[in-house]
This record gives structure tokens, sequence and C-alpha cells, in this order.
DNA sequence: GTGCTACGATACAGACCTGTATCGTTCTCT
DNA sequence: AGAGAACGATACAGGTCTGTATCGTAGCAC
């Protein structure tokens, strides 16, 4: 009864590591297929093309992101607090060494053309985030929630990329805080 | 008396467009020479390896950033409106069309490696910034200048990364005021 | 004129990349 | 037991990348 991997998970599990540690150029199939110790022909029969994986890893983020957004949230009593709780878990998780950044902006980096498969996945899940900030200052009661939602979500890529930039010891350690400092100038 | 160009600077200057709109990696030196209109000898005679180019763009990034940050800070009386210039400057300049991210999160993001030497610039400049952040929080007489010049800098590459990811229509529009916020919050 | 240097154009070497083809094996289902 | 699917390994095709080598030419100093 020993635990078994599917190849199928286990050449996701490689290729999204690879991924968002190396970046989606810098890896290559051969060596997804090498590290997961599977056939290069498993690989494609699963995954036609390289970009399916991108794409494929991409929708998996975003389950993740989402998933965790409101395992986060959920205790929160209000819409101010659930803000809160999200800025404070990022930030912690931005300086644990788990963190390479974000890999919706990572891949809209390496691939700036808007129409790129993996770019538009990252839109549709950015812009996603920026409707969830706008509904709960909203119901935060800001005065200007759009404005407040948008300046939390400068905020919150600023952290991601402060990650990837500067590794550990990053500059998003007051991250929370500043969100605080917004949220509060925005509701009196 | 027709204005000519040497060859170096036209390398130098099509390599720049090119790595800041497409990228680094996906940018090649014979699309570089022949967007250039000159051979691939005389590039590789002025520039031993692509990534001197890289670094070579970085660098003159780093200048032209400083030159500008001068620049736009010059008419300022204090320390404050200094960093609230800057920050409006900015805004304006993120919802241009020639805008595309910043070169040092790009480079840092497709190279994450940190001993590469474009990210190693690319550290640098950003370790500047924050450093030039500080003094100007200290000047201004924030209570605690450290934390939010770390916060203004999360404002500055979340307005860069919106850029990149949205193009023009990106949520950076209040930028300005989220950084008025900041800062003032950290006077009171 | 005569070297000399910078240059453009082109071909090339070697590595790497994506994606396909082939073959033998192992596992499962019946 | 036997058929068929999934798999691992490997070789390969065609393209692209970085960097080098070669050749002919145009401009410039002397």
């Amino acid at each position: 009864m020993k635990k078994e991997i599917a190849p199928r998970d286990k050449v996701f599990q490689t290729a999204s590591r690879l991924f968002y540690q190396n970046g989606y150029r810098a890896v290559g199939v051969d060596t997804i297929a090498a590290k997961s110790g599977i056939g290069k022909m498993t690989l494609y029969r699963h995954y036609p093309a390289k970009d399916d994986l991108i794409v494929a890893y991409l929708k998996n983020s975003d389950q993740l992101f989402w998933n965790n957004f409101e395992l986060i949230t959920r205790d929160a009593a209000t819409a101010c607090e659930k803000l809160l709780a999200f800025f404070q878990s990022l930030q912690e998780y931005v300086k644990s060494p788990t963190c390479y950044g974000c890999p919706f902006l990572n891949v809209a980096t390496e691939y700036p053309e808007t129409d790129y498969p993996g770019h538009q996945v990252a839109l549709e899940h950015k812009q996603s985030v920026r409707i969830r900030f706008r509904q709960l200052a909203k119901e935060a009661g800001a005065k200007k929630p759009d404005v407040l939602a948008d300046q939390l979500f400068l905020l919150m890529d600023g952290a991601y990329m402060a990650s990837r930039m500067f590794g550990i010891k990053n500059p998003a350690a007051h991250l929370a805080e500043a969100a605080q400092t917004l949220i509060d100038a925005s509701l009196e």
C-alpha cells in the first residue's frame, strides 16, 4: 500500500514547482520529464503542448488562491477584517522561503503579449481579485471602494514582486500595516 | 549633414526597446542585429555577449531613472513634496503607452537566480531606491521612516507591474493618492 | 596609392528547444 | 492466459538560440 502518484500528477507537480521557481521560459519539457521521473511521451500524452501545462498550472494556482482566500477570510467577522486577514496572511507568505512571487505576474512578464493563453488566465485572475477587493471595500463602507480596492491591489502585487526580487529579506514586512492605513483612511 | 547614429548606439537603442517591450529571453541577438540594420559581428564586437547588452541596458536605465528622479523632485520644496512629485510622475508614466513595466522587476522575474549579472544590477538599483525613499521619509519627519519607505516601495512596484499586466487601463490610477495617504499617516 | 580599421552579410558550429516516432515492458482487466 | 492500454527510454526531426569564422567592401589616415 505504498502511496503511488499518477504520472500525470507527478508531471504537474514537478512542472508547477519548476515554473514557479525558475520561470516558464527557462524550464524545458525535457527537464520536467526528467525531474518527474517519467517519459517524455507520457508527458505529451497528458499535456499535448507546453502551453497546456502552463495554463493548467495557472488555473490550478487560481483555484489554490481562492481556496486559501476563503480559508483565510472565513473567520473574519467584517469585510474590513477579511481584507486585513488576507494581507496579514500574504505578509507571512512573502517572507517564507517557499514564496517565489506571483505565478500570474511572472507569466505576464515573461509573455507580455496579451493574447498569449497564459497571460489571458493571469489577467482573468487578477481581474477577479480586483473585483473581490471592490466587493469587500464596499462592504467595509469605504467612501470610494474602487479606489481603495485598486490601492490595495498595488500593495499586493508590490509585495509579490518584492519577494521575487529580494527573496526572504524583502520590503514587505509592513505590508499589512500599509493595508490597514489605506483602509482606515478610506473609512473616515 | 545627415544625422548618423553610430552602430554601437543603434544596437543599444534597438536592444533596449526590444528588451523592455518583449522581454529579455524572448529577444535574440539575431533579431536585435536585424532590426538595428547592422551586422551580427558588429554587435558582438561592441558587446561580447548578450548578457553584456542586458547589463548595459539596465545600467543605462538606472541612470535614466535617477536623472528623471532628480528632474522631477528638483522643484519640490520639502522632502514630502519630493516623494509626492515622484509618485505623481510615476502615476502619469504607468498609464502611458510607452510604459512596459519596470526593467529591473522584469529582469529579476526572467532570471530569478540572484547571482545572475542582470539580477544583481536590478537588486542594486532597487536597493538604492529604497535608501533614497528612507532618506526622504526621514527628512519628511515620518515617525518610522524605514516603514514608510518600504510601504511606498511596494506601491511603486505594484504600479509598475499593474502597467505590464494590464497595459494602459491599469489599477494604478490612484497611486499618488495612496502614497499621500501613507505619508500622511506616517506623520501624524 | 596603401595599409588599416570598421562594417555588413553570410555561413557555420554546437547547444538547446518543442514535439514526434519507435520499441520494449509492465500493468490491468477480462 | 491473453489482449490492450499506459508507461519509460531513446532516437529523431526541425527549428531557434548564442557565439564564431570568413569574406568582401567602404572609409580614413599617412
